[in-house]
DNA sequence: TTCTTTAAGATTGTCGACAATTTGTGGTTA
DNA sequence: TAACCACAAATTGTCGACAATCTTAAAGAA
C-alpha cells in the first residue's frame, strides 16, 4: 500500500516504531477491532519491554484507536454505526473550518499545486482503474493539503494525528475503494475553485457537503456489512 | 476554588492523581507556562517513580498542556496570541456543532434544568459580586451541559478532555474574572431559548457568536498583558 | 439449582537501575 | 575572535522485577 500523507510519522525511538506498526495493524484490521489487547503478549511480539509498549498504547489512545480502563486493560476501538456518525459530525465541522481558513490563506501557487495534484490524481485513476490504494491515498492527500493550508496548527494536529486514523480505519475495513471516484473528483474541483476565489463561506459549505456525501457512502457499506 | 464540571476526573491510580495535580498547577500557573519539565525533579516532588510521572505526562500531552520532543523532554505549553486564536477557532466550530446537536436532542426537562442553572448562576453572581470563581465555574458548567446534551461522545471527549483545560489555562492566567458577566448572561439566555425551540441553526449561530465575543474579550486582556 | 464467597491465576500499575541520546563545557585550530 | 571538536554531565528511553488489582473458577450455603 502506498502511504498517505497522514501516516507519515517521524520515527526516533523504539516506541515510535511500535506505535506506527500497531497503528497500521489496527487500521488495516490485522489487529481485530474490538479485541482485547494483552500487554505481555504484544510486548513479546514486537520484541520490546512492557514500558515501551505502554508508551505506544498511550499514543494509540490519544488518536482514538484503543480505549483503556484502569486496572483492566486496553481494547481496540469497536467500529459501530453510532461512532461513525459521531466522528463524521466532528470531521465535518473541523474540516469545514479548515477549508474556510484555507480559502482565506492559500496563496496562488499553492492553489495551482493543488489543482495539479487533482489532475494527476485523475490520470492515475484512469490508468490504474481498480487499484484502489492510489485513489485512497490521493483522496487523503487532497484533504491533507487543504487541512495544512488552514495554517491552524491546532486544527491540523486535531485532524491529522487525532481523527484521520480512525476515519481511515472505517474506510479500509469497510472496503471503501472504488465507486465514488468521478463524483468525488467533481466535488474536489468545486472546492478548489471556491478556494481559488477566496470564497471561504462557499468552500466551507462544499467541503461539509462533500464529507456528508462520503459519510452516506460509507454508511451504506456499513449497513451492508452489518447485515452479512 | 470551586471545581468546575470539566475538571472532574475519576482518580484510581497514582498516575491519575499526579495527572490531576499537575493539570491544576499548569492551568493555574504554579508550573509556569513555557517552562521546561524535569522528570527526575517532578517525580521526587510528587513522590512517585519516573514511570508513573511519565504516564501522567503522556496524558497531559494529549490535552495539549505540555509538548514533548523525543530525547529532549517536555515543556509546558506557551500561551501565545496565535495559539489563542487557533484554539478559539476550533472551539467555535466544535461547540457550535455541540449546540446545534443539543437543540435537536435536548429533552424538555433538561432544558428546564439548564434554565434553572442559569437563574441560580445569576443569583450567585449578585450576591458574591467580585468573587470570580463562582462565575467562572458557572459559565463552564453552562457550556458543559450543552456539550453533554449533544449526546455525541466523541465530541464531548474532544471538548472536555481535550480543549477545555487549555481554554481554562488562558482564562485563569489572563485573570478572566469579572467584566463580561451580565452580557454573557443575556447571551446564555438567548442560546437556551433557541435550544428550547429546537432551532439548531440559530443555536449554533448564537453559540459561535458567544464564543467569538469571549475570544475578543480574552484577547484584549492578552494584549494588555503582553504590553506590560 | 442458583447465588455468594473465596482462593488461585493472570493482568495491570509501579519501581529502581541501566543504556542511549542530548546538552553544556572546555580546549584546540584556523 | 570564531568555529569546530571532544569529553563529561545530565536527561530521556528502555528494561526486568515486584506490588496491587481484577478475573476466573471452584467450593459452599440458601
Amino acid at each position: 500500500m502506498t502511504q498517505d500523507a497522514f501516516s507519515k510519522t517521524l520515527i526516533t525511538t523504539a516506541s515510535d516504531q511500535v506505535f506506527v506498526d500497531m497503528r497500521r495493524e489496527i487500521v488495516e484490521g490485522s489487529i481485530e477491532q474490538g479485541s482485547k489487547i494483552s500487554e505481555p503478549e504484544l510486548a513479546k511480539r514486537y520484541g520490546v519491554s512492557r514500558a515501551t509498549l505502554r508508551e505506544a498504547l498511550n499514543r494509540l489512545e490519544s488518536c482514538y484507536l484503543i480505549e483503556r480502563k484502569a486496572n483492566v486493560g486496553c481494547r481496540v476501538v469497536a467500529l459501530t454505526a453510532e461512532r461513525l456518525i459521531e466522528v463524521y459530525q466532528v470531521r465535518s465541522a473541523l474540516e469545514g473550518l479548515a477549508c474556510r481558513l484555507a480559502a482565506d490563506n492559500m496563496a496562488a501557487d499553492e492553489v495551482q499545486s493543488l489543482k495539479q495534484l487533482l489532475n494527476q490524481h485523475l490520470q492515475t485513476q484512469r490508468v490504474k482503474e481498480g487499484e484502489s490504494y492510489y485513489q485512497e491515498a490521493g483522496d487523503l492527500d487532497f484533504h491533507y493539503r487543504i487541512i495544512k493550508a488552514s495554517k491552524n496548527e491546532h486544527l491540523i494536529h486535531l485532524l491529522s494525528n487525532g481523527l484521520y486514523q480512525l476515519i481511515r480505519m472505517y474506510r479500509v475495513q469497510m472496503g471503501m475503494v472504488g465507486p465514488r471516484v468521478s463524483k468525488a473528483f467533481d466535488e474536489h474541483l468545486a472546492i478548489i475553485n471556491a478556494i481559488e476565489n477566496h470564497d471561504g463561506e462557499l468552500a466551507e459549505l462544499l467541503m461539509k457537503r462533500h464529507i456528508s456525501a462520503s459519510q452516506s457512502n460509507i454508511q451504506a457499506k456499513f449497513d451492508r456489512y452489518q447485515s452479512m
